[in-house]
DNA sequence: TAAAACGATGATAGCGCTAACATGGTAGCG
DNA sequence: CGCTACCATGTTAGCGCTATCATCGTTTTA
């Protein structure tokens, strides 16, 4: 063996996977890797043709940055975490829409978490997320878990909970669901509809459907009405407003004008009388809640109050935006506002 | 000043949050860092005992592992990138919640990242989510820019590209467009129809929907007809899909079937048709694609093709899985099966 | 009974990056 | 010319965790 290898006793070295580095990009462009860090960072406090010198190693080498290592460096990511009850229903996913293209604008990544109405795993999402150092919190909702309580208030980074109005944690954006709920049953009334049902669906785990009911009982209690209700167990869909149909159909014959907690439910009613043969309003009017662009198409158009969804994640994307570069905030709580709109469903 | 501390010249410290650390857990159960790091990870490698004074200490401190440590320390993290062209549209929506449900239960967090159809967008979400060490990625579609082919090509880990059918990077899930298109023009053959247009929607970006045109072009060609075909400037939705009809009465008067690209702009058809006191099927039949849940509520009922999107997603992620896990892959490419849903539109 | 195997724990040395401080050069100013 | 101000860059020291190898007692194997 006349080329023999030197013993090569190095201390093991570790696994490491073979990317570049950023000091191999340094040393490619001749600067310190604290300098290459810079050029890719802070580009304007680099001399131009270190910059250039820098982004050319970059190319070369097909550099990608780790930014788990640059993360741990400086203590922060850009993540932002965002936690729903549910990808089922298309409220949400609009909700989740702003916020994307909002955050993800200014170069942050949302990490997207799904409850299922859980509140034990609400509380180990948001453990999780913790441990991924974001930089704020988005959360659908008011009511969380002691424990996710007392872990989020001793956590000193933006957090806004969205849907519904309330004291929070710290920011909020949202709208009144009581309200809500109450300005469709005053306009059940004008019509002179006076055998009203409110037809809600998992009301445990869907509460806002149940703080409008409130308001719609309220409403209906001034005007010296009874207000029943009906209860489904199982989410929102057109599959389950026809079925819920029926159930009112058999159990209140009587009835002139359903309520129902959302358009999916009510828009399946309405579709579904139509099978039936039943009119609509003549026969039955109906009356939902989301304004989702499906029970807008169908005829008779229905009767909806419209939730401002999308625009509900651009302002709480906005207001995190603006905790983060330590811009004023006006009022911590922002009241999206809900419109009424009026089909000839009722 | 009785009490003056020491002059102090510590190395001044770094930042650091102060949230305690593994360190601070492991001395408070008596154990070195790594024994503590272990009872976390791998508690059957820990003696009970140990392990429950570890656990205590976590319970008593609040620790919450900080993962980006984690992560860079083990060179792995527990990311999967998604990366879809669109969150408006429910297609992907039901994608990424099959993928969704079954990363999540294995302890995977997804990234998501919308391109809006662009390439470029592309290829710069896919540099931001290598940066974050990536355990996978799932993909829709096989087209991307040159530079992101071959930055994936260079990435040695799992990929699937989902949605459709073909030579891919590394693993493929989808299903066959062209054939979808084939078989739907097929049917409307079958039910004696001969003027029948195809209607898609910016086929440039949805280009998947130019491939079931291209399946439905050759079945007219094969029998001796002509298939024309009209391109809107706006996605899916159903107030597209009304206005199309207008366009297909006007410039195709004779049109006695209309192939849409998708169901949103179907039913919107079907809608807007019963608005204007068409019948359909009886002056006009319409057939959409993807077997979403609202073309199935309306009368009549839309023929349409269902493509199983859910399922779609949760293969995808068993693949990846299958690829983390060491378990052979028997198939690199799954046919995805879709399902004719004959209506009575048709 | 010596050797090998194993189970539980620890010491060491980074993962790849950036904060904090330090340095040296150039400009501005009276 | 001495002073501060500032710009561009470098040096040092970690961020909090885990891979790797080492140690040491106990158990199994031949």
């Amino acid at each position: 063996m006349s080329n023999m290898e030197a013993p090569s006793s190095e201390p093991r070295k570790r696994r490491g996977s073979d990317k570049p580095t950023l000091k191999q990009v340094a040393e490619a462009a001749g600067v310190s890797p604290i300098t290459a860090s810079r050029a890719l960072n802070t580009p304007d406090r680099v001399n131009k043709e270190t910059r250039r010198r820098v982004t050319e190693a970059v190319e070369q080498l097909g550099y990608v940055p780790n930014l788990i290592a640059g993360s741990l460096a400086s203590a922060s990511s850009r993540f932002i975490a965002v936690i729903v009850p549910s990808l089922a229903n298309a409220v949400f996913i609009e909700v989740i829409k702003g916020l994307q293209e909002t955050f993800e604008a200014k170069g942050y990544q949302i990490l997207l978490g799904n409850t299922d109405y859980d509140l034990q795993r609400e509380h180990q999402l948001i453990r999780t997320f913790l441990g991924w150092s974001c930089s704020g919190l988005v959360i659908a909702g008011l009511r969380h878990s002691k424990a996710c309580q007392s872990l989020l208030e001793a956590w000193n980074k933006p957090i806004v909970e969205i849907m519904e109005l309330g004291k929070g944690l710290d920011l909020n954006v949202g709208l009144d669901h009581r309200e809500a709920g109450a300005c469709m049953a005053r306009h059940l009334l004008d019509r002179h509809y006076r055998s009203i049902i409110y037809v809600g669906a998992c009301m445990d785990r869907d509460y806002r459907a149940s703080m409008r009911y409130e308001g719609h009982k309220e409403i209906l209690a001034k005007a010296g009405l009874e207000a029943p209700m009906i209860e489904l167990d199982r989410l929102g869909s057109l599959e389950a407003g026809a079925a819920a149909l029926d159930m009112v159909l058999e159990q209140y014959p009587r009835t002139d004008a359903i309520h129902f907690a959302n358009d999916d439910l009510a828009t399946g009613a309405l579709l579904h009388a139509q099978r039936l043969g039943l009119g609509v309003p003549q026969d039955i009017a109906i009356a939902g809640f989301n304004g989702l662009p499906l029970g807008q198409q169908v005829t008779p158009r229905l009767t909806t109050i419209h939730s401002p969804r999308e625009t509900m994640g651009r302002l709480a994307a906005e207001q995190i935006l603006r905790r983060l570069n330590d811009e004023p905030i006006t009022e911590k709580q922002v009241n999206v506002a809900f419109r009424t709109l009026i089909g000839e469903s009722t």
